[in-house]
DNA sequence: ATAGAATATCAATGTATATTGATATTATTA
DNA sequence: TAATAATATCAATATACATTGATATTCTAT
């Protein structure tokens, strides 16, 4: 499935939302973020744990993954868990192949 | 096929070599130049007069490419055609479904 | 109501890298 | 061998964004 990345509108468009997709995930503690999300929801301190990273920077990258829809999150308590959305990063994955 | 992303040393190696992938593909014009080889094989000044860019930021973007072994090239009197590693590009999308 | 736990936000800083302009290199042709 | 075409390299600048430290918000329990 090729694309003419650089001729017609829709491949334009799709060409800058992959890049936009790409550009989030080309950040190493996201991409740890989506990995470990794959196999388990966490709450935000969990993963800060695991990544051994600080908390705002934690919140900072999960801000920007759900942004772009690639994770959700639901309140419980005072924590707030994350879990994956598969649908909308498999939608990016199989758009990357339109270009790759 | 899943991957403890940040768990075994192996897993952690690829998550790495993805990462460095990501970035390199992650920006819109080396994504472009990728699109557009792979229906044909062109000298640089075909690349940068399609893509409307100067001669040595793409010379730049093609020496990042190369680099990472996503494309290669050969030289034809004073020109240098390059063309796509269709096997390297293919290897590293495939690693990225371990973690995405 | 108040205190503590979990998370989010904000401004400031650091860092990586895309871009530019100038120049160097390489190959061809006259 | 001189001139031209095509490409590569280099230093300087600009820009995007990850990270940090401090503070604000939200929820729960006492």
């Amino acid at each position: 499935m090729k694309s003419n990345c650089c001729e017609n509108k829709k491949a334009k468009g799709e060409l800058k939302e992959t890049v936009d997709f790409l550009k989030i995930v080309s950040e190493e503690n996201r991409l740890k973020i989506l990995c470990i999300l794959r196999k388990k929801e966490l709450c935000v301190c969990e993963i800060w744990e695991l990544l051994g990273l600080s908390q705002n920077l934690v919140s900072h990258h999960l801000k920007v993954l759900k942004n772009f829809e690639l994770i959700d999150s639901r309140k419980e308590g005072t924590k707030v868990i994350y879990f994956l959305n598969p649908e909308n990063t498999k939608k990016h994955v199989s758009l990357l192949s339109k270009f790759i």
